[in-house]
DNA sequence: GATGAATGAGACTTCATTCAT
DNA sequence: AATGAATGAAGTCTCATTCAT
């Protein structure tokens, strides 16, 4: 019988979706036309709509994937048996390492977000803000046992760092003089200098 | 009928300028039609292309407006004669309060510069680097005669408080808690404490 | 409203082919909207770009099909098995006849070559000299077996008979006191007395 | 006081109509834009409206003046004191010669035809029609008086001449082999040679 | 499960012409 | 005599989506 697979096989909703991720990290999702999504994917236009309800979804299902990712990684720093300026160094690096290996999530994510539907932006927005309040709390966890300085709001000091993490898509290059993990270590490390009493 | 500034004073180029830059931050550059950029100016398309040769032209604008005003602030600053710890801060307050008063322009500016063509986006990289390059300086200095610690690259550290700089059209909100001279001071004193050796 | 041919059984590229060649011979390939065609063929002109890339290439395909009859045709009547003046007399009628008989198609051929882009233009370049190349020889045959006059270059020859037949579309008129066939049989009379030692 | 005229020294309508001969037989009057002439006569698109109606005056003026000198020239060879086949051999190399020295008039005249407009097409149309007919006068003098052969009608032998009149833009070439007076020679020779009883 | 022809709205841009100066 | 800002209609083309098969 029929498979959903091709040549290639990987079944044909993850080959839309990769598809997807490269042409809208390379293009941006608005100068990216459905035809070069099914065309990149070797399939026809009806095979995504047959999966997809429309384009937008694909946008949406590409910030699901990150969030969910993002959000369980933070969960198990956070969460881990050590000291608070240990939790929130690690949590901090890892965003970073974790940023850098899907540079093309990343672009999306923080370049497209406009282009959400009423709904999904509400629901993304909310995502985002579960995960801020995570990240928050262990700033504050620290600021309250002494470790952090007091100087300066939480909110300010998450906003501070993701404003680092945003900007990697910006000038990140894989064949440049750092990896990933020395870019990581040296953003926590700034990040950890920062809060230093 | 959606005129936002009828037929005053104001020479019709600036209120394209106007109208386009509030636009292309609202909804993005691809997202916004001519049509609704001359109809919030009040003109017709036929006045638009007189002035500017394409879309694309208004867009450049906007850019060729933001860079210069930033760089000639820079450029006070870190001219300026007072030590280079003060000189830093002074130019890392002002680039964050400089945004958030024009935060129509960075949102612009940070999230539709891959729209431009190739020769105009060779253009402006080439003045976005000789900004970076004037704000790195600085930091070098400091790290030289040893009031920062060299711990960490001058590139990643500008690209660190930058990214705090982009990130500001995501989060900050006029009616907020903070001031935008409260917000500047806040993030040039985390970047200084991070630079502390 | 204005459909000439109305959803009959004609497939869709073959009405919009049809409705182009009448309107690009009435009034011009410049002065036929890609509105016109459409509403002509009665479609929409979504269905056209669906078939054909631009409106340039309605008018290569145009082209493509006068070539191909026009070259099939001569190749018959210079490859038969006759003297020589017989075969160029033939082939200078039947090129009259057939020219008259799509008058539409040699109106288009005749005025409106120079729309074409580079490389079509090319293209329709090296067919049209195949085609006069294949005339000539007939003509240099004669001259070198001594039945014509060598006082004219045989190209020279050959471009006077074509005006000739370019010009058809200025004057002729169906409903004009000579046939097809007399007409043709008249100028091919004048170019083999023009060509008598 | 102002005069008409600038650097250049010819007057403003005349630097108008050059430029606009000039691009009319490059582009086309379609593909012309008024902005292009206006450019190229290095004046404004004012200076252009105070002196013609419209563009398709502009072309009207060059019909004009090619009509006005084909027409002179034809009448002075057919009134000249000498046989008819010197008189008619005379007027049909001569029209080769002028045309080819006037290629872009000849261009525009026999491409751009159908733009004008139906009360300006009328006036052109009966100014060439006597143009035709002074011609085929020539012709049927010398069929009545026995020097042409009476096979074919006159008015078709005058199309079949200037069929290759209108042809010689299509591909003269004023770095050919053949000098304008060699052309012409030759296509005299031809329609002469063609009309021998 | 998948096709691809067809839709129809809307995109950017060009252009001949007018008019106050 | 000449300017050039402004108009407004029309032009070509793109695209997400639908639907009969």
């Amino acid at each position: 019988m029929a498979r959903t697979t091709e040549p290639n096989g990987t079944p044909v909703p993850q080959r839309l979706l990769a598809a997807a991720t490269r042409l809208f990290a390379e293009r941006g999702y608005d100068r990216t036309s459905v035809q070069e999504i099914v065309e990149a994917a070797g399939v026809t236009k009806g095979a995504l709509y047959h999966y997809f309800g429309s384009k937008d979804d694909l946008l949406h299902e590409v910030y699901a994937r990150v969030l969910r990712v993002q959000q369980e990684r933070l969960d198990a720093f956070a969460d881990a048996d050590a000291p608070v300026e240990q939790r929130l160094r690690d949590a901090a690096a890892d965003v970073v390492v974790t940023t850098i290996e899907n540079l093309d999530d990343a672009s999306i994510f923080f370049r497209s977000m406009h282009h959400l539907g009423p709904e999904k932006d509400k629901q993304v927005r909310a995502e985002r803000r579960r995960y801020h309040e995570r990240f928050r709390a262990l700033v504050e966890e620290g600021q309250r046992s002494g470790v952090f300085s007091e100087a300066t709001p939480a909110d300010l000091v998450v906003d501070y760092h993701f404003g680092s993490v945003h900007h990697l898509s910006t000038w990140y290059r894989p064949n440049g003089p750092l990896t990933p993990q020395q870019v990581a270590d040296h953003l926590a490390d700034l990040l950890l200098r920062a809060l230093r009493p």
